[in-house]
Order: structure tokens, then sequence, then C-alpha cells
DNA sequence: ATAATTCCTATAAATTTATGTTGAAATATT
DNA sequence: AATATTTCAACATAAATTTATAGGAATTAT
């Protein structure tokens, strides 16, 4: 229907992974585990990385025992900021950021139609935050886990 | 955020318009004049409206005198209809549509947050018909036009 | 026959997705 | 202090997909 781009998604997957490994932001995580770790090409990793830098969401060490961390705690960071960081806009078209997008804008019936679809998503993404993610992420390791003993 | 496809936004809009003139299945509107009056390609509208035909929203009638027309009354199309016609998958990411195009679907987190949201957004469309678009948009052309005469 | 229209196929342009190459900065080691 | 190593940073390129344009064949009404 509605498709999240790649970036979006490895981006998710990346500032999960970062979570995860989290404990201060001095210990960084470098990007070449995190790819192998999530199976995403490190090249693509690495772009996808700038956007979540530029908007503050990780902190990058350089040299030796560097790498990337998040910036704040994972459950001060709303899922809604990765997305626009990683987007860059906010919603489902571009007329509802920028009304001359659109020159039928004054008649358009589908306009109100993807605005309140676009109100639907940002609502949705603004209550989770990524430690959210991650408690998913934890307990379906878990009952992975618990499952391979178990056999 | 997460962006929809121009072929969803023109393909919504040339339902709209044959909505708006859709009279009985008989009277068929030219894709010509739908190009014009959207200000699309007509070459890309005719890409676009095959995907419709093939789902059985829209009629065709070859030759002279024919064109395109709804293959129902607007208030029995369902907006979820014409994106899934559209866009193909109703999902945000693929591994909904298809648990084998992600290989950690056991142990990822984000896959849940996915699902929810394309859960909301099935929900929302599934309750909208191309009537209500066709309302909405006959409403904004009236106060468009009342505005213009009050000037 | 002619004109109007959809239908089909090809191709070009733009954007997204992904990989490769080199360089710069910080750190660890000697 | 010098050197080597590790890591991010920047730029370039390739592949795939989406977006858009073009030409002409098939079908129908007049
Ligand atoms: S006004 Fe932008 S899609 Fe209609
Ligand atoms: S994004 Fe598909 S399983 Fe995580």
């Amino acid at each position: 229907m509605i498709k999240l781009s790649t970036k979006g998604r490895y981006g998710t997957r990346l500032m999960v992974n970062l979570a995860r490994h989290y404990k201060n932001s001095n210990e960084a995580v470098i990007l070449k585990n995190v790819a192998e770790e999530e199976g995403i090409s490190i090249r693509y990793l690495e772009q996808i990385v700038i956007p979540l830098k530029i908007n503050k969401l990780v902190k990058s060490i350089r040299g030796a025992g560097g790498g990337y961390t998040l910036a704040r705690k994972a459950s001060e960071i709303k899922l809604c900021e990765i997305l626009q960081a990683l987007e860059g806009s906010c919603s489902l078209v571009e007329c509802l950021e920028d009304e001359s997008f659109c020159e039928k804008i004054k008649t358009c019936g589908t306009y109100e139609i993807w605005k309140g679809a676009t109100d639907l998503l940002k609502n949705y993404f603004e209550r989770l935050t990524l430690q959210n993610v991650l408690d998913i992420s934890d307990k379906k390791i878990a009952a992975a886990k618990k499952k391979g003993k178990s056999k």
C-alpha cells in the first residue's frame, strides 16, 4: 500500500541495535558489527547513519575503539524522530508539508484523506520510543531461545 | 516519513475524477480529459489505469466514443481496494506479506511496530469509500466558487 | 474510409538502493 | 615521539526501481 523506504527500515534497525548495546554514550559500537548482526551492507549503513548523526540521535567516536552510540537513552528517543531524520519529511504526500507542491490543493478531495492517514501515523510513532521497540525485540529473542532449548 | 507513490496519488485522483463524471457504467470519460483536468500526463495515466482495470475497479470502452468509467458506484468502492490495486501489496514493509522477506523476523522488534502502523492504515482506508472522497472534493469546489463570487 | 480512443511496447530520465575507493582523525603501541 | 591500527568521513560509481514520455497497433463509432 504505502512503502517504508529501506533507509527507514535499516536505519530503525540500526538504532535498535545501538540501543541493545547501549550502556552510556561513551561506549561505542562499530558499524561493522551492526552490519554483520543485522545482515546489512556496511557501506550502505555508513550512508544511513549520516542523517541520524546530523539530527543528534547518534554520536560518532572516531579512531580505534570508536564507533557509534545513541546520543541519549533509548527511552528518550521517539520513533517519530528517527523516521523524520531518515525520511526527511514526515507526511504521506509532499503537499502536506509544502502547499505549493500540488496545484489543485484548493479542490483536491484526496488531500484531506492523506492528511488523516498521516495524522494517524504521526500520532502512532509519536507515542513509541526506541525503548519500546527494544523491549519487543528482547522479548522475542528470549522466546526464541526458550523454544530452542525445549526442543 | 512514509511516502505514497505517484501511482497511488495519481491513480486515486483518476478514480475521483471518474467518480465525479459517473452516471452509469456506459457513459465513459476519455483519459485525455482526465489528464487535462488533473494536470497529469496522459501517457502516464494510461499506465496507471491498467492495474485499476485488472482489479475490476474501472471498465474500459475501446474505440471512438469510448473511454473509462467506474465499474461500480463510488459508494461501493473502498479506498483500500484502490490503493491495493495501485500499490500491489497492502503493507508498510514486505515482511508483513511475505515472511521469508526478512531473515531476522523471529527476533526483529520493528516487525510488530510496522505491523501496528499497517493495521492502522488498513483500517482507515477500509472505512473510506470513493464517494467519501468525492464528497470532500465537491464541498471544497463549492467553497472555492463561493469565495470567488463574493470577492 | 476516417477519426477517436484504448492498448501495447519501448525507451528515457530521475531517484533510490547498494558497493567501492580513498582519505582523515583519533587512538594504541612501540 | 613516531608508527601502525582502527574507525569514521567523503566521494565516486554501479545497479535497480520508479517516474515519465513516445510511437504505433488494435478497436470502434461515424
Ligand atoms: S492536493 Fe496534493 S494530492 Fe491533492
Ligand atoms: S523489518 Fe522485516 S522482520 Fe524486521
